[in-house]
DNA sequence: TATAATAGTTCATATAGTGAACTAATCATG
DNA sequence: CATGATTAGTTCACTATATGAACTATTATA
């Protein structure tokens, strides 16, 4: 097997799940917000406070970027934003309890919804998926790096 | 193992991998198109001939975004437009001979970058990766109908 | 033939991205 | 310790992509 025919496969399937997970997300996120900013919700939520600059590191868009994107979610009373004492140059971004609430109810949503879903499917099976996608996530990882 | 969890770790996994990707695809797409252009341009290179409801339904996007696209890349020479005969509401849309010649370089380019960095992993094993993803997309394809 | 449906476009508007120029704060070195 | 470099974040002008409603033109259908 060439690895010229793997890269093609491989860019086919993840391009058919990719969409399926983002049809997901725009049929099932609702409350007044965009998958993109339930994303960075869901980033802050589970490194519980951030800042700006890691989120723009993270996703790989410039830091103005991340500034518009986390203005909106400020003036939806979604996220706070902390200046440090020591360094007052650093703005830390932290759910507020509505962020919270927002981010836990959709997740809670879409789980149900996806787990309907698979529940037709093997869980073994799936899990095996799952592992692959993880070994591939790290291989990503270091071909990132090096 | 919890459905609940898998899924997390699912997300987690295939957002890595599809940043992963799309850095690879920014840093190596020149030629003056963005990312979804190229997308477009190869979708259409694949089906040889397609329509912009066809696009729209595939990319799960309105008919309007496909024909902002798909003006962008009629005015940078690089498809055309061709009435059906037949049927004179449809616009098939065909790479021209410079659109056809830029998504193949393109990809050149591309396996060339991806098959260095893979080079160093055991195709085997990432052989077996791949064919897990293709479950996993045909798996969200039935999901999709289902 | 009148009415539905279909293919595609146009328009107003919102979101998300870039990169350059900027402010303010901190670091680092001669 | 002063000055220059670096860092964090914002602002601005601009572009790309997305939505949905209203529209034109064409074809299908009852």
């Amino acid at each position: 097997m060439e690895l010229h025919q793997l890269i093609s496969r491989y860019q086919l399937a993840i391009n058919t799940i990719y969409r399926g997970i983002n049809n997901i997300l725009k049929q099932n996120v609702k409350h007044d917000i965009t998958p993109d900013q339930f994303t960075i919700l869901q980033h802050i939520h589970t490194k519980k406070i951030c800042t700006s600059t890691e989120i723009a590191k993270y996703f790989s868009v410039g830091k103005s970027a991340v500034t518009a994107l986390v203005t909106r979610l400020f003036d939806k009373g979604l996220i706070e934003r902390i200046r440090d004492k020591e360094d007052r140059r650093i703005v830390y971004l932290k759910l507020t309890e509505a962020g919270s609430e927002l981010v836990e109810r959709t997740e809670q949503e879409l789980y149900q919804v996806i787990e309907e879903k698979l529940d037709h499917f093997d869980h073994a099976e799936i899990e095996g998926y799952i592992k692959s996608l993880e070994k591939l996530a790290t291989l990503m990882i270091d071909i990132e790096k090096g």
